[in-house]
RNA sequence: GGGCUGUUAGCUCAGCUGGUUUAGAGCACUACCUCGACAAGGUAGGGGUCACUGGUUCGAAUCCAGUACAGCCCA
């Protein structure tokens, strides 16, 4: 928003808050409308008639109620905190207006001398101009040079005053000379220091970047030109032993480019002891389920270790925080300006109304987010306990799943949960599902300021909008981030051109009463069990937020199971006296593909909703509304295990053929014989008609004995043989059946490992052991058979 | 500095309670196929000592520890 007025060739500084603010609603109209569009072309089948901004004037309410009711309740009060201050703007700056460069700098090493001795210590500095509000020096206590120091004082040259020496692990033995020194009011990390050793703040600068009386010498002066006078008085007092040069990342105003200051000041905050209490409890106890499990032990180190939130910004854009100020500087929290003086008022105050000034900071964007599972269906509840809200509070709170990335849990989810159990004393969602993050290919996050996001428009343009949203599906799984390539698009696209041609083929057909073909027959159940187990897979993927999982099934089920398999099963054969556009199937194989069709739309809408409701539509006559978003997912029928099981033989026999075509260079068009060992009767015949045609077979039987002069598989245990009269080259049929024995040898080696290994015998489960048997005879019994058909080819 | 992940085929990733054929998918690659749904396709194929080193176990990609590298969050 700031580069847009920066295009507009309006400063921020240029214009008041009051003009700032129209241009960032203007903003937010245009570019918050953007992001609406993109979810609805994405298909976001979202209730879009309840869309809400947080800036809206009765969520606007709610967040000033609950700033007050905290207030009251004690959790919010005033601290102090260290800010990015631009001196030439005399103001605060949030962190995002704050550039940092490189810069080059000196590393001055001053000599501070140890009070009661001629020693000193040398410290290194990039500020020596803030060497007057040194409260210590600090050392690393498994630094074996400075052990002789603890305990003792330096004095500060210049100055002589004394300060103490401390000990922390937190400086780096290996930077400048191991020695530190503590400015808390003048640096963010020294400031921390100072808490925790209990240091003495001392502010030398004043707002605009000059030394105040605090510093006592070279008061008045700006602190760059006081940092060359004081290396200049260092050097001719012999206190400075070196200067290097040094590149160091220092911070830059956005605004007026001037150097940021660290400086501290008074800010709001709410304090997070009790108010994370039932957040932590309810995460860990998975009344509230993180998804994946991983991240509850983040949740859980993050709730045990937080500090107090720090709402207050220094921006214009937000919430403005509702305390206001008398000429005095004592201050209270109320709604509007007439009610705070009116609190002043019973204070015996005497200032006029005019007089009181409201805080110029905003409240964190997450101080207004962090109500939206209540706010966003009745903003009036907060600040009165009586109020149990509207109906529509009581019926979507607390809601099923929220869906949102990671480097958000703290930040929103943890908070919604915090304000959830504040103002409704119940969780606001049972489960959180916490997406991966999509990176460019290089692995970088996308952000607008890298400019590395694509746009999802385009995307869509190019890829559909189905493609798109199978694309960025295929390859999220729970948790874990996804390298974003156009690839997983494209590969989108061609799954919703696939199934666009499946549904072209099936409407081509053209339909007539007649018998059906055995082959169609055992299809339609073999495909019907199929669904069935792939819709209770399905629903143990979504059960457990395995998107992508629930993906590939749908998709393998789709263009696998139905496309590949199936439909060139149940598909007409051509016949050359027809004439072109439609071959007759009967009617019953007809209603049934498309009743499968319709399954398969239903199982593809989540992923694909665009083309699933267009061929919902076209394959059946439909009444109005009888649309596809509301129908009922599909139940699960019986699987028939038997029938799984032999369509996977057959399917492998049909493999078999075809490479064998290919090894050979037969044409596919040219007919075969295939001839099975008795054996594998059992196993395919059901399946006779569907293997024929598919493998384009003039004639399928089965024998007792081998079959010589023919090219030999085995599926499983079962033999296969195609005679080749007398095409066949005996030297790489002899090659390719001695590679297959050479397999199955070493294979019968890894398996004896086991077996021969009595404690494997001895501890094994029962079931384990007997199935390792099992593959080894399995083994022997193909051996042997090779062996045979080896004998054959002479 | 504290915490948390990850490392499997050229690439992106699955592999869930340790044992279902000496590891799976998609993309990419190779060969063949313009055949009446589909070349954005079909049929088949090649490709991996599961980061490394130890340990637990009859058995480890899977469990444990350490190392290396990469990443994330907080400071």
């Amino acid at each position: 928003m700031v580069a847009m007025l920066k295009e507009k060739g309006i400063k921020k500084s240029d214009i008041g808050r009051e003009e700032f603010l129209k241009y960032a609603w203007e903003w937010k109209e245009k570019y918050g409308g953007i992001i609406l569009e993109q979810l609805k072309k994405l298909g976001a089948s979202c209730d879009w008639e309840r869309t809400k901004f947080t800036m809206d004037p009765p969520m606007t309410d709610a967040v000033i109620d609950v700033f007050i009711d905290l207030y009251k309740k004690g959790y919010i009060y005033r601290g102090l905190r260290m800010v990015n201050w631009d001196p030439a703007g005399k103001t605060a700056v949030s962190d995002d207006e704050v550039n940092y460069k490189d810069v080059n700098s000196k590393l001055y090493y001053i000599n501070y001398a140890i009070e009661g001795s001629s020693e000193f210590v040398t410290i290194a500095t990039t500020r020596p101009e803030t060497i007057m509000a040194d409260s210590a020096v600090c050392i690393n206590p498994n630094d074996e040079r400075y052990k002789h120091l603890k305990g003792k004082k330096v004095l500060i040259p210049l100055i002589n005053r004394a300060i103490p020496i401390i000990e922390d692990e937190y400086v780096a033995m290996d930077f400048g000379t191991g020695c530190l020194k503590v400015t808390p009011a003048h640096d963010l990390n020294d400031y921390e220091l100072g808490l925790k050793h209990k240091l003495e703040v001392i502010d030398i600068l004043n707002d605009d970047g000059t030394l105040n009386a605090l510093a006592k010498i070279y008061v008045g002066e700006d602190r760059f030109i006081a940092r060359k006078k004081i290396g200049k008085e260092l050097e001719e007092k012999g206190l400075l032993s070196k200067v290097e040069d040094y590149k160091s990342n220092v911070g830059h105003s956005e605004r007026t480019d001037a150097v940021i200051e660290p400086r501290l000041s008074l800010q709001w905050f709410v304090k997070m002891k009790d108010i994370t209490k039932p957040a932590l409890e309810n995460v860990m106890n998975d009344t509230i389920q993180l998804i994946p499990p991983k991240f509850k032990n983040t949740y859980k180190h993050w709730m045990e270790n937080v500090r107090d939130w720090c709402i207050s910004r220094q921006l214009w854009w937000g919430q403005r925080i509702p305390a206001w100020y008398a000429p005095d500087g004592s201050f209270v929290v109320a709604k509007t300006r007439e009610e705070a003086h009116a609190q002043f008022n019973i204070q015996n105050s005497t200032f006029k109304i005019e007089e009181l000034r409201q805080d110029e900071d905003v409240l964190d964007t997450w101080f207004s987010s962090w109500l939206w599972p209540i706010s966003v269906f009745d903003p009036t509840i907060f600040g009165d306990p009586k109020n149990k809200g509207n109906a529509d509070l009581n019926y979507y709170y607390p809601t099923n799943d929220l869906i949102t990335a990671p480097e958000i849990l703290f930040f929103w989810v943890a908070r919604m949960v915090m304000a959830g159990y504040e103002y409704r004393g119940e969780m606001p969602f049972k489960n959180v599902y916490l997406t991966g993050i999509v990176r460019d290919k290089l692995g970088r996050k996308m952000s607008k300021s890298l400019g590395n996001s694509p746009d999802p428009l385009d995307l869509i343009k190019t890829y559909g909008a189905d493609g798109v949203r199978t694309g960025m599906l295929f390859s999220s799984p729970a948790g874990n981030d996804l390298l974003f390539d156009e690839k997983l698009c494209e590969q989108g696209r061609n799954f919703s051109n696939k199934i666009w041609n499946a549904f072209r083929l099936v409407k081509g057909w053209e339909v007539v009463k007649m018998e059906q073909p055995q082959e169609n027959k055992i299809a339609i159940e073999w495909l019907e069990s199929k669904l069935n187990q792939s819709i209770v897979e399905l629903e143990d993927h979504y059960s457990k937020f395995r998107i992508s999982d629930a993906l590939h099934t749908t998709y393998k089920l789709v263009w696998d199971d139905f496309c590949a398999w199936y439909l060139e099963i149940v598909k007409p054969e051509f016949l050359p006296d027809r004439q072109a556009g439609g071959q007759p199937i009967d009617s019953t194989t007809y209603e049934k593909t498309v009743q499968f069709f319709e399954s398969l739309l239903k199982i593809l809408h989540p992923f694909m909703p665009f083309i699933t409701e267009e061929l919902w539509h076209e394959l059946n006559e439909r009444k109005e509304k009888e649309c596809i978003i509301v129908e009922a997912w599909p139940k699960a029928g019986a699987i028939h295990a038997a029938i799984t099981k032999d369509a996977l033989v057959a399917f492998e026999v049909v493999a078999q053929v075809r490479n064998i075509r290919n090894a050979k260079g037969i044409s596919p068009k040219e007919a075969l014989k295939l001839i099975g060992n008795i054996a594998s009767k059992k196993q395919i015949d059901s399946f006779g008609a569907v293997i024929k045609k598919l493998a384009n077979l003039s004639e399928l039987s089965f024998v007792n004995d081998k079959v010589a002069n023919a090219t030999s598989f085995l599926v499983g245990t079962l033999e296969f043989y195609i005679p080749m009269e007398g095409k066949i080259d005996a030297a790489k049929e002899r090659e390719s059946i001695l590679k297959e024995i050479e397999y199955q040898k070493g294979f019968i080696v890894v398996l004896d490992k086991k077996l021969l290994n009595e404690k494997f015998i001895a501890s094994a489960k029962p079931e384990v052991v007997a199935l390792e048997r099992k593959k080894k005879s399995d083994a022997e019994a193909k051996i042997k058979s090779l062996e045979e058909s080896l004998k054959n080819l002479y």
